[in-house]
DNA sequence: TATTGTTATACTCTATAACTATA
DNA sequence: TATAGTTATAGAGTATAACAATA
């Protein structure tokens, strides 16, 4: 089972042929280039609306779920609640977001994407979903569906 | 298009349905979440042989390729040359590799796995051939073959 | 006591730019 | 001038542990 590389992009390569041993068929290793890759295209097509993939991805959740406290979102996400604090920091500088204590109980924090960035959020998904169709794009659409299907399963229970 | 999410680990979810919108549909969010998972994995479980994915994967390849150099390293690896040199100072003093400045033009440095390593190496590789059949195990063969054919497939051309 | 969220801290991974040495 | 490698620096992303506020 082999695949091919992709190119380096630090300098020509002097031609020794590299002997990858097992590195590509390791599924971590195939992970994290493929994503890095994908990330890579991303600030690159999309830095200048000065959000990064993870910070639209929250952006994106807290639009969709007014009022989801600062807990939910991070399990939801799937980082920690102290990954979180910084980001919405950002976000809640950049006013794209607010936080209200909730009153009955006050330890809460509920998160509200502000209505006022409708059109810039409009703007930026938009830059999303083309960057998104661009790299579906390299696959057929049962492609597609096989690709998060098989990602989904290589995922553990726990 | 829909998938499953994997469950969050932090606390018991107070039960809100999150609504994710586009998100499970973003292949760069994909690929974060399983890389993530998938490197969580191995830590937990081989956290103490002390050598993060990355590193092992760099061991690897130098053991592979005796006297590859720093950028032919980097290249094949994916990295810049200025994020490898720290990791070999890991692996230097760790006392797995050692830099060998070329006599012909002492720009180069050419690394070499040390060979008294290599029970310690054996007893790692099958640490991770373990792993990664575990994780292969989530699928069968042919869907191992399909995903590996479709990462490849999304990873941009330059 | 238990939970939410913040802070302090640390570590990995990543890069760019400036530097040293070598050619 | 050009290249290999190191260093300085910065930033994102990640986590654990201790903490304050609140319940």
């Amino acid at each position: 089972m082999s695949i091919e590389m992709d190119i380096p992009v630090q300098a020509a390569d002097s031609g020794r042929d590299i002997d990858y041993d097992e590195l590509p068929n390791y599924i971590g290793y195939l992970l994290r280039r493929a994503q890095a890759n994908v990330f890579r295209e991303f600030e690159r097509s999309l830095g200048d609306i000065g959000l990064t993939p993870g910070a639209f991805g929250l952006l994106m959740l807290i639009r969709a779920n007014p009022g989801i406290t600062q807990m939910e979102l991070a399990n939801a996400f799937g980082i920690d609640k102290s990954t979180l604090t910084p980001v919405l920091n950002r976000l809640e500088q950049s006013a794209l977001v607010r936080r209200e204590q909730l009153a009955h109980d006050r330890r809460y924090n509920a998160l509200f994407f502000e209505d006022a960035q409708e059109a810039f959020f409009d703007r930026a998904r938009t830059r999303v979903r083309d960057f998104e169709q661009s790299v579906a794009d390299r696959l057929s659409d049962d492609e597609q569906r096989e690709l998060v299907r098989l990602i989904g399963k290589i995922q553990a229970d726990a």
